[in-house]
DNA sequence: GACTTTTAAATGTCTGACAAATAAAAATTC
DNA sequence: GAATTTTTATTTGTCAGACATTTAAAAGTC
């Protein structure tokens, strides 16, 4: 763990990347506790302030955790797969929000990621899953569910479908795809779109993986992906003509 | 932007959750340059030092940049695609080395998602993409190559493969998957492998690109992912054996 | 007008201090 | 002797103030 003084980059990004580069390389084992900031200070040459906001970057990776009292310090945080989620799901949402992704980009490569589940799920889904599915395309049939709650309920059904593919890899994969697309899908086209048509096909999909018939589920949400698409054409070319008028 | 003295969360992070907040919701837009420390540490009523470490949680997820001087400044970042994919990618890495993930679970949702951008991949690749694929390929036949190099170049291939869907966003998801997952594949069944074996799948996968074949793309991709599961149980089973003697 | 110098503003870093939390160690009580 | 309470040492969290460094605009100079 050595800094360059005489690099551009900050002395706080040094020593932030010094640590973080211990902990990938496995030299710094999980549950480890890190020197306390004055030894690090020493360590470094570097005053005790650096070292903390060296210590916040990697906190902010969730790569540490600190516990103040005696015998507290910084620790080698494990990754847990919530952390993971959040990341990928803060991640997703702010790399899809700046970069003026078309609607047909973000929607092709979420149906695509979710179709690649499919089968997996129509093989190994529990009975809780299909449950969930179930319970969640009912409540999309509520009149008075809120425009909020219809959409909350649309992730939950792709979650549970995701996730009863039994693998929390894939399910940390399409954290990404599912929480922060879908949403942005459906603001863009909550205006216009027929919950009577989501619900159906949510239930062919549903049907399909009941059936444990994984062509069937991607057809489903091929179906799906080309509804949306379409949607999506029509508020968009609504949007263009009211502008030119 | 308000900030509760009373919580049980340290003030920099609650100030940094209450700017990345702005950011997600809009509020801040990308290039906006944020209050001075001064400024924020008035606003917020705490010590420019608090005002550093929060802001330096921000810059760890690339969501703020920083400009000494003059003019100089905090800025909203726009999260380009680069950095998108290096969290991606660490968070990838860190979650599989921190998580006892089983070799099958890592290996069957790694190409459970490369064979999502299968057909798509068949449909658009340029000449470009292709070309790579056929160059890595033979790179991976070249004798003297090291075990890092072909590793690397295992890498390139999938790369281009994913790369020809043409869709940055799916590009930027399956990062994890190729970069984090596929070294550490690597690094299991590099001893074992036959790399006579790995380049005929991978010509099989090309051809199948080559002659805009999704279905074929995505069969040589199964069976590159049973090869490679095969593999790593005869490596696990001499493993066991020998320690059992 | 082109170039140089000055200046002001901002981040980066350091020092020293105190508050708050926390667990071990010591003291006290029964 | 065991249980409880108090003390103590350590460590992070926060603050205040200072100076260094960078930077671009403004002022000055030729």
């Amino acid at each position: 763990m050595k800094i360059d003084p005489k690099s551009s980059a900050d002395l706080s990004a040094q020593i932030a990347k010094a640590i973080r580069d211990s902990i990938i390389a496995g030299d710094l084992i999980v549950d480890e506790r890190l020197p306390s900031e004055a030894e690090l200070a020493e360590q470094f040459d570097v005053s005790r302030s650096t070292v903390r906001e060296a210590l916040k970057r990697l906190a902010a990776q969730s790569l540490i955790r600190t516990q103040r009292g005696a015998f507290g310090g910084a620790f080698v945080n494990r990754l847990s797969y919530p952390d993971a989620y959040g990341q990928q799901i803060t991640t997703s949402t702010l790399l899809l929000s700046m970069n003026s992704v078309s609607f047909d980009t973000a929607c092709e490569a979420r149906y695509a990621l979710e179709r690649a589940c499919a089968p997996l799920s129509a093989d190994r889904r529990s009975a809780d899953h299909l449950a969930t599915m179930r319970a969640e395309i009912f409540r999309q049939q509520q009149p008075g569910l809120t425009d909020e709650a219809f959409c909350a309920s649309d992730v939950a059904f792709h979650r549970a479908l995701v996730d009863g593919a039994d693998n929390p890899v894939l399910s940390y994969q399409l954290a990404g795809a599912v929480e922060a697309m879908q949403p942005l899908m459906n603001m863009i086209t909550f205006t216009a779109r027929s919950r009577e048509e989501i619900v159906a096909l949510h239930t062919r999909i549903a049907d399909a993986i009941e059936a444990r018939d994984g062509a069937a589920a991607s057809a489903g949400l091929s179906q799906l992906e080309h509804y949306t698409i379409e949607l999506a054409r029509s508020v968009m070319a609504k949007r263009a003509s009211r502008e030119a008028s």
